[in-house]
DNA sequence: CGCTTAAAGCAAAGATCGTTGCGTTAGGAG
DNA sequence: CTCCTAACGCAACGATCTTTGCTTTAAGCG
């Protein structure tokens, strides 16, 4: 009895049916006008089911959202820093760039705040590989600011301002920078990974 | 009767009793555990006042999340632009700092989206302004980027990093990166204002 | 100082949500 | 194949939340 936990069969499609239906009235109502016998009722599952694996909203909210872009999904690395930092930031706002997956983000933020434990603590970790590797001109929290941010905050507030060339103008202004003083200041943010 | 509404005497006090007990709650709860009827009684108020007033939660914390750094505050402007920036800035962090105001904004993020009229909307008119400012060698897309999403970013996921220092910092990086190719690019964003 | 009516209070009915106890289904180990 | 039990379904209850019709208060105007 190694785990303990059920994966596999009937837990699993549960699974799959309530992220579905979430993805679809979060889409269809905005996060804030979702409630979980809603979701029930549109996955066909029980409410009591949805209670009792997520205990209540915000909190299923935030993990559907933290897990929908990536188990560990690999970084780029081709060895050209430029363009991985692209590829990278380019899967984030094709990701975001879906109204399911932004409607998601704004639900994870209103959980976030106190905790680390939000729905996009698995890219400042990445972040932080990213800017740890060998000759990086910029800290993780330059990355933070000046590529993370911008996208995020346009998914949030600015959806329809998310074009395709974002990605790369964003990198572009991080390896453009004056690395004026700094660098000395990574790592202070994400260091859980 | 030239307007109709009634702004002063007992709905003025009510509004007040009610954005403070708003503010009250979500501090204490957090965004998404707050209720009308918690917030009525908190307020000392009828919570028919508050659904007739607002119609939903969502609608009422937006309300509230957007007025309340500003009505008509003026920009600073001194003649000095980068003095001006790190103080219109170092509002903005000063102001979400506070945990009351980082949590209302949680919340407004969740209620924002589709259409322009989100909590932030003063935030990026002002920026229209300030790049708009003869000289200025930034457009107000890279205020957007470069300023305002490092710090609501950092108000919504990450708070214990806000220090005094972030908002000259963010200047400072808009100031110095090279005006490379862009500067066209501005005020296709924040064109309501 | 009265009139008009916007906005608040009150109370009760109706809808929705969240919890809990118990029976049923089916995953996983032996 | 069989047993054990994690996870789901069902049903009923209590606790909120939300709406609605009516009454009362007081802001703004003549």
């Amino acid at each position: 009895m190694s785990t303990g936990k059920r994966t596999g069969g009937r837990s699993a499609v549960v699974l799959a049916q309530v992220r579905h239906a979430v993805e679809d009235l979060v889409k269809e109502r905005g996060a804030e006008r979702v409630t979980i016998p809603l979701i029930a009722e549109r996955a066909g599952v029980n409410p009591t089911s949805i209670y009792r694996r997520w205990g209540d909203l915000p909190t299923m909210l935030n993990d559907i959202a933290t897990y929908r872009l990536d188990p560990d999904r690999p970084l780029p690395d081709t060895g050209e820093p430029r363009a991985d930092l692209v590829a990278w930031a380019g899967e984030i706002v094709e990701h975001y760039a879906k109204p399911v997956n932004a409607a998601l983000l704004r639900g994870g933020a209103a959980a976030a705040g106190e905790t680390e434990s939000d729905c996009l603590r698995n890219r400042r970790a990445e972040a932080v590989v990213l800017a740890s590797r060998s000759g990086a001109p910029f800290a993780a929290d330059d990355l933070i600011d000046l590529v993370i941010s911008p996208i995020i905050y346009r998914v949030i507030f600015l959806p329809w301002t998310l074009t395709p060339d974002l990605a790369a103008r964003c990198v572009d202004r991080l390896l453009t920078q004056r690395t004026s003083g700094g660098q000395a200041a990574g790592g202070e943010v994400a260091s859980e990974a």
